[in-house]
DNA sequence: ACAAAATTTTAGACTAATCTAAAAATATAT
DNA sequence: ATATATTTTTAGATTAGTCTAAAATTTTGT
């Protein structure tokens, strides 16, 4: 019998739960999705501070957890914090959170492409495997995959060197009347908006025509690849990204 | 976006690292873990208790961290434990470690199968894997690598019930002279013992029959698939398993 | 510009899992 | 059979990550 001490490690006395290394530093899985969240949410806030009470509700924490941690992340020198003002990545923070969403995102066209899982169902298991500490396993999967540029939501899969594919989406919602689209993302993945996109028959990759926009509540009505008529709400349009 | 709390997780003030839920009682990753090692222990010597100090070898740990973790296991009845007189699995702990133990040799399947790692690789990478918590990844893997039995060296995967395939392998050691073999498996799972296999094209499947068994040493001399000549001290010997 | 509201940080406490050192129980050897 | 050695457990301490409550800072509204 073969064992290891698998994801648990004692450091000293100190102890880790699941470690990876960068540059010989040990992360945290905690440590990891702080760095993951605050780049998902700089990005958002196109690269805005990113704030405590953001985070908190993010990590579904409290801001006081936030807060200590935030203090522990500036001194291993992943983020830039002044206190008060919320935080932005420095650029070793960048690469983690880069790896851990590389992975995220191929893991979720594994999930689909392979085992046939539907879009609405893989973030939960993605969430769990991003953290697999393995720069081997993360290259052969991505050849397995086919080195796939984006996600079964759309988004971009960065390289092994943290480089995003760029993309240059504009949401259905600023679409102008009569114009054509292709479906290229979302920028919400919960289930239940995601499985009402299914039961409209809206994919990523299908064709949209902008037929009709409602004075009265913005709601879009679309002629989806050629052939069918439907309406979304507003709601859903800010939400649909297309180009 | 859509975020949720993947591993952590917070129950009243409790903090989980890695939870995965069977009965609704909530496990740890570290729990996970001991069941599992006290379960391929106790096996490994026919159904006996297992002591603490081999409990603190193999988990890497001190004895008197083993001593806390079994009061607590014992506490949720995952194992049978009288003090000094060391453990056993109950019917729930077993189930547990069984469930644990089946994902490991899944993703072994998938590593070598799949991405073509060596069995030599994969198994740190199996170890990880082998917490990630969902019932439904776990089933569709299966059916992906398509049900197997028999994990990259020889160990069988309980299927999803718990039950395991049956076996009964001999030690080549025990094999007499003369005698065809099919090699079926390998009780040592270390990457330098199957690195030495590899380098002597001993695989999984092939057949060995037994030329020469040294007075002096008790190393066999072997011919390797009616073909090759090769020669294995007794350590290697008593660690491949062949019927 | 200042008071009130909101946000963020600090202080002090808790849990899981570990540790070391010491005490208790069991096993071994003469 | 008893002293010694080994193993196991207990006691007390530590760390990461969380919490609540209170203090500090920033933002907002008049």
């Amino acid at each position: 019998m073969y064992f290891c001490k698998p994801r648990l490690s004692a450091i000293g006395n100190r102890l880790f739960f699941k470690l990876s290394t960068v540059d010989n530093q040990l992360i945290s899985f905690t440590e990891e999705n702080y760095l993951k969240i605050i780049y998902l949410l700089t990005e958002r806030h196109n690269g805005n501070e990113v704030s405590t009470n953001k985070l908190a509700e993010h990590t579904q924490t409290k801001a006081a957890s936030v807060s200590d941690m935030l203090r522990k992340l500036a001194e291993k020198n992943y983020i830039n914090y002044r206190k008060y003002q919320g935080v932005t990545l420095t650029e070793a923070g960048e690469q983690i959170a880069l790896g851990v969403i590389r992975k995220h995102r191929l893991w979720e066209v594994f999930l689909v492409e392979k085992l046939g899982f539907g879009w609405d169902e893989i973030h939960d298991i993605a969430e769990q495997l991003e953290h697999i500490d393995s720069k081997e396993l993360t290259k052969r999967l991505d050849d397995f995959l086919g080195n796939p540029q984006f996600d079964p939501h759309g988004d971009p899969i960065p390289d092994a060197k943290g480089k995003m594919p760029s993309v240059s989406y504009q949401k259905l919602s600023e679409i102008t009347l009569n114009q054509s689209v292709v479906m290229m993302g979302v920028s919400v993945h919960s289930p239940s908006f995601l499985q009402h996109l299914d039961k409209q028959q809206i994919t990523l990759g299908c064709d949209l025509k902008v037929l009709e926009i409602s004075d009265f509540d913005k709601s879009y009505g679309l002629l989806l690849n050629n052939k069918i008529r439907l309406f979304v709400s507003n709601e859903v349009a800010r939400n649909l990204l297309v180009c």
